[in-house]
DNA sequence: TTTAGTGTACTATTATATTAATACACTACA
DNA sequence: TGTAGTGTATTAATATAATAGTACACTAAA
């Protein structure tokens, strides 16, 4: 798998695999892929998939049975969602209206381009 | 200057002179602060700033007089606006998009919060 | 000519990211 | 009871990021 080279990996693998279950992919009390089986997916180091797996259990979003592998915890819906919707608004839709602004776009473009999207999709 | 963690500081130093050259802030040929100024601002070590420099050089933003500074480029605005515009189409677009899909936000709300956006800058 | 301010080029140190290769305790299952 | 699959821990090596300090050639201006 291609990773875009100006963040670390396993922090692109965590937005992953919240990803799979802000998409319920990945649904609760679900075990999800061992560490070794989600590296070999990835294509990267077992160790840089544990650094993934770390950051989303101590976020309680996953949870470890012992000798068992790790499952998707009740709340880990909510907890993402949350989580990516505070980041939105605070983050990426400032972002977003202040690129509109300096490269000449307007919502009208942005709303066909938003049409178009969801037709490919 | 507070920066992400989640990224290289001489990145986000590069995107912000970039941004300054968008905003007209920075004017075509232009002399723009000193490696060493810059760094003093940011806060960072020269040796950081010198990176962010070499990028924009590079990239045909910037251009060096020898003993005296950098300097904005004649073509600079238009290069900056170019290569944003394709990153704004091809990569934050459709990953704005497929967050508004994801977190239950609508084309009508974003434009409301557009609209204040555009009221409180 | 002297001086201060340019970019540039080093060396060194520290921290983080990534890969690599093992090793071990635990669990489910044949 | 083995055995294969779990997470976890450890050591090592390499690359990059960031800081720190120093040095040097060039330019403009006093």
């Amino acid at each position: 798998m291609k990773f875009s080279e100006s963040q670390a990996i396993y922090l692109q693998i965590a937005k992953i695999m919240e990803e799979k279950i802000l998409r319920k992919e990945w649904k609760a009390e679900e075990r999800i892929p061992s560490v070794r089986d989600l590296a070999v997916a990835m294509e990267v180091n077992p160790n840089t998939a544990v650094r993934a797996f770390e950051i989303l259990q101590q976020k309680e979003i996953i949870y470890n049975k012992r000798g068992i592998g790790y499952f998707v915890s009740e709340n880990a819906y909510s907890i993402v969602k949350k989580e990516w919707k505070k980041n939105f608004k605070e983050q990426e839709l400032p972002e977003f209206f202040k690129n509109i602004v300096l490269l000449d776009f307007s919502m009208e473009e942005i709303d066909i381009l938003y049409k178009q999207f969801n037709v490919n999709k």
